[in-house]
DNA sequence: CAGTGGATCGTCT
DNA sequence: GACGATCCACTGG
């Protein structure tokens, strides 16, 4: 079942990001499909958080997206190099967004090797990999989950419990100060 | 293993 | 003009 609209209108991203863990990620570019099972999230909690880029409801033309309304991906290159995908989630104009850091990769191993460059040899961590394997590129910021037939998540059935899953600060974001602590990286152990 | 530094470019100041 | 929600190769132990 693909994820429906009120799953990404949840406000509560911490939540969502807990709830993206086990649902299968999927890509369709240029007609082929790849997908694996979302392993490690993070929460960035829109304008009181200042690891978010849309911290203190600051709006560029990067960040716009984040403030659509849910279920929509928001994609962005990091270090010249990477494109890390998100989540939109919340209502209009509170910018929310889940980061996608690990997949277990499930459907068409043969293109996600591929596009790697390399065998798989367990889940991908990262998030730049992540969107390497599944071919996301920072130019399909902006599509929608719901209904573009280009990136979606389904739910099918895979949850995890309390003690698969770990709880830590989130990385790379020290800039952050206080908020930088917060517990809103989630991993599920495989 | 851990630690280090280079790659590489769009975005914001 | 500086830098980043990263990754990898390479070093040394």
């Amino acid at each position: 079942m693909i994820l429906p609209k009120s799953f990404y209108r949840n406000d509560n991203v911490v939540e969502s990001a807990k709830l993206l863990l086990g649902k299968m990620l999927f890509t369709k570019i240029n007609g082929t499909i790849t997908a694996g099972i979302i392993t490690e999230t993070e929460a960035y909690n829109g304008a009181i958080d200042r690891a978010c880029h849309a911290y203190n409801y600051k709006r560029t033309a990067r960040t716009e997206i984040m403030y659509s309304e849910g279920g929509v991906a928001y994609v962005y290159l990091c270090y010249g190099i990477h494109s890390l995908f998100n989540v939109v989630t919340g209502a209009a104009g509170n910018p929310q967004a889940v980061l996608i850091r690990g997949i277990s990769p499930s459907i068409n191993l043969k293109t996600i090797e591929k596009r790697l460059g390399r065998k798989i040899t367990s889940s991908l961590h990262g998030p730049g990999l992540v969107s390497k394997a599944l071919g996301i590129h920072y130019s399909h910021s902006g599509t929608s989950l719901l209904n573009s037939k280009k990136i979606w998540i389904e739910d099918h059935g895979i949850s995890f419990g309390k003690k698969q899953i770990q709880v830590t600060p989130r990385i790379g974001v020290d800039y952050a100060g206080k908020d930088a602590l917060l517990p809103y990286r989630f991993v599920a152990e495989i």
